[in-house]
DNA sequence: AACGAAGTCAACCGCTAATTT
DNA sequence: GAAATTAGCGGTTGACTTCGT
């Protein structure tokens, strides 16, 4: 179907989809010279007849140097999996933790492999092991983990990660400390757990 | 070989937060 | 301080591929 436009006012119909050769190329080199900042005026700048936003994306998620594409390691998957459980469907979070990984290809990772590979596991395990169910949560020292909010599990206890952690911080300097504290603290645990 | 179902992933959309004017 | 603009996030969609029958 044609876009609607009566002619009284010039509406730039810009380009949607699959991005091309030609359009990634121009994309690269106009943010090499200026660099990546004014999403608006890059897409126009740069000739490409995208939206800021659609320039964002390709450009974080593809054409920035030092991407990381596919084979996810088991030691990325592990890192994955302990992260959501602590932080939730926090992708951008996440993907701080993995160099060269974004937060999109962790989301659909996620998605399509790890979602069902949690769900086939919690099903053997509530159907074989009752007891696991009253063992002691997986804990930071006074902290519920299951309970974090925006987790996709259950969460009847009100811990707010947010609240707690304090997520306004200037994370740039900050770079998440206590997750590396509780990734090593829970690194024993995590790998016992799993032999 | 053909076809539908299921899986994958790039890209879009809507929203909020942060920043600028 | 308010309004406008920009950046960023997570959820969702849809095109394409792979798998099973």
């Amino acid at each position: 179907m044609a876009p609607k436009n009566d002619g009284s006012a010039k509406k730039v119909v810009m380009n949607k989809g699959a991005w091309t050769a030609e359009e990634d190329q121009k994309l690269s080199q106009y943010i090499e010279i200026h660099g990546a900042k004014r999403w608006k005026t890059v897409a126009f700048k740069a000739g490409l007849n995208r939206c800021g936003k659609s320039c964002r994306l390709r450009w974080l998620n593809y054409l920035r140097p030092n991407i990381k594409r596919g084979n996810i390691s088991d030691a990325e998957e592990d890192l994955i999996l302990r992260l959501h459980k602590l932080l939730g469907n926090r992708w951008s979070l996440i993907a701080g933790r993995l160099p060269g990984r974004t937060d999109n290809e962790i989301k659909n990772y996620w998605n399509s492999h790890l979602s069902k590979k949690i769900n086939k596991e919690k099903k053997l395990e509530t159907s074989t092991k009752q007891e696991i169910v009253s063992k002691e949560p997986c804990v930071i020292p006074h902290i519920n983990v299951e309970g974090v909010k925006g987790s996709t599990g259950n969460s009847e206890d009100n811990f707010d990660v947010n609240e707690f952690f304090d997520f306004t911080t200037d994370l740039g300097s900050y770079k998440l400390e206590w997750v590396n504290k509780f990734l090593e603290l829970d690194e024993d645990s995590w790998l016992t757990e799993k032999s």
